[in-house]
DNA sequence: CGTATTGTTGAGCGTAGTCAAAGTTAGTGG
DNA sequence: CCACTAACTTTGACTACGCTCAACAATACG
């Protein structure tokens, strides 16, 4: 297993925001990096532990969370291959939330001050993985909202633009409205505070009103512009353009 | 007005994650900070406005809040004198969401390149701005969890809290239950995904059970301990000691 | 002192929650 | 490859938390 390509994603990711150069790009090939495959489920960090390493999603779903006194969950994000789930940890020194995967998923794991050895070295690394989290802040703002003010077909219809607008971003090449969409709706529920009953009547109008088609895994947006309507979805807050 | 005293809230804020020298002090005193006065309610970012500067409270109370589609608002987060309120523009060109008085404040603002320079001179000055919007980020994944898995007396014992306990850790010396928290009704029923008069009844009964007294902008906490395992809160997201 | 803002109360309603059961799909092991 | 099982989705009946609208009371402020 020489292949770094599993870095593409990444690079093709953070050179959205800045201009990474052969160089760069050589440096963080050069980590110390461990992959290692996790079944579904599978916790990656928990809530109180101590942090050590910086883990980017290589293949698959995962997502963040936390749980409530009365063991109730909130999905706080939902990540893709190419996204870092705990940057936060290079000066964090203890977890706030749960890293969880959705799907089988490969990680590529790396010692935290490995990678913010690599910050001091090189600015524009420096520059993206600051970037990386500041995103991420802001994505957890327009959860708040969502889950704040909107009812119960809004908050879906902009999860769905949401993770459509990401997927997407990831893969220009691909059709724009097709995805491989994995989550259960017990976990669309987590993610917008409803529960997997109303969530289940809840897309079930989306569908009946021809904005969706959601099954097996498998997401079609029959019509953009009417769900990004429904769900308030406006994606300066994504700044996928920095 | 030379004093610069403005920025000791800042400092000991700061100083509880990082070490800061006296230069690190003189470096960020010496930026071209600009004091101004705002009236209560006025706006400080719009969203989709370019970025030019970072602000600093100085003194009172500001928030950030996001407006949706039907005109409803959701606060994300307040903010107490001695936090910035909009680091993350060092970084993002465009702010994806509106920052707003809540009492009359005094603002001390400086370009947000003569911060990013600074990062760049100052590693201890760099570290503790990246803290800060690491720590913004947590907040923000906690309000996630607020609005979403918890009800009405939770959500605001919670927010309570949290207030609380940001508030006495700035000002350690205060008598750590009793505080000036100008937020009306309505603008707890906006950070808690609430409306005013189901605010104001799970007000009374808060009262009624005897966990806080609440008026004339006067909160006092009558037993921490209830109303900590009423909301659920449990501080390490705060990060206070990193 | 007068007016706008904020807080309080009541009645009725609706969105979303709860509980329980049946139907469907997917995953696993024999 | 099939059978069995666990996980997920769907449905129905009932409940309740929080919303809406409207009026009035109490504060704060210019």
């Amino acid at each position: 297993m020489d292949d770094n390509n599993f870095l593409d994603p990444l690079f093709r990711r953070w050179q959205r925001g800045v201009a990474l150069t052969p160089e760069d790009k050589r440096a963080v090939a050069g980590l110390p990096w461990v992959r290692r495959p996790f079944s579904r489920d599978s916790y990656i960090v928990r809530e109180g532990e101590p942090t050590t390493v910086c883990s980017l999603l290589v293949s698959g779903f995962a997502f963040r969370q936390k749980l409530v006194s009365d063991g109730a969950r909130q999905i706080i994000s939902i990540h893709i291959a190419g996204e870092f789930m705990d940057l936060q940890n290079i000066l964090l020194e203890v977890a706030d939330h749960n890293v969880q995967c959705l799907t089988r998923c490969v990680l590529a794991v790396v010692p935290k001050n490995a990678v913010a050895d690599l910050m001091e070295a090189r600015p524009t690394v420096k520059r993206a993985v600051w970037l990386d989290t500041l995103q991420d802040a802001s994505i957890f703002r327009e959860w708040v909202v969502n889950v704040g003010r909107r009812d119960a077909k809004e908050r879906i219809a902009h999860l769905l633009c949401e993770l459509a607008a990401r997927l997407k971003a990831a893969n220009p090449q691909g059709d724009g409205s097709n995805f491989d969409f994995p989550l259960t709706q017990e976990q669309i529920a987590d993610c917008t505070g409803l529960t997997a009953v109303h969530t289940n009547r809840t897309l079930q109008t989306l569908r009946k009103d021809g904005l969706i088609s959601l099954s097996s895994s498998r997401l079609s947006i029959l019509d953009w512009d009417r769900l990004a309507e429904l769900g308030d979805f406006h994606e300066r807050y994504l700044h996928h353009a920095v």
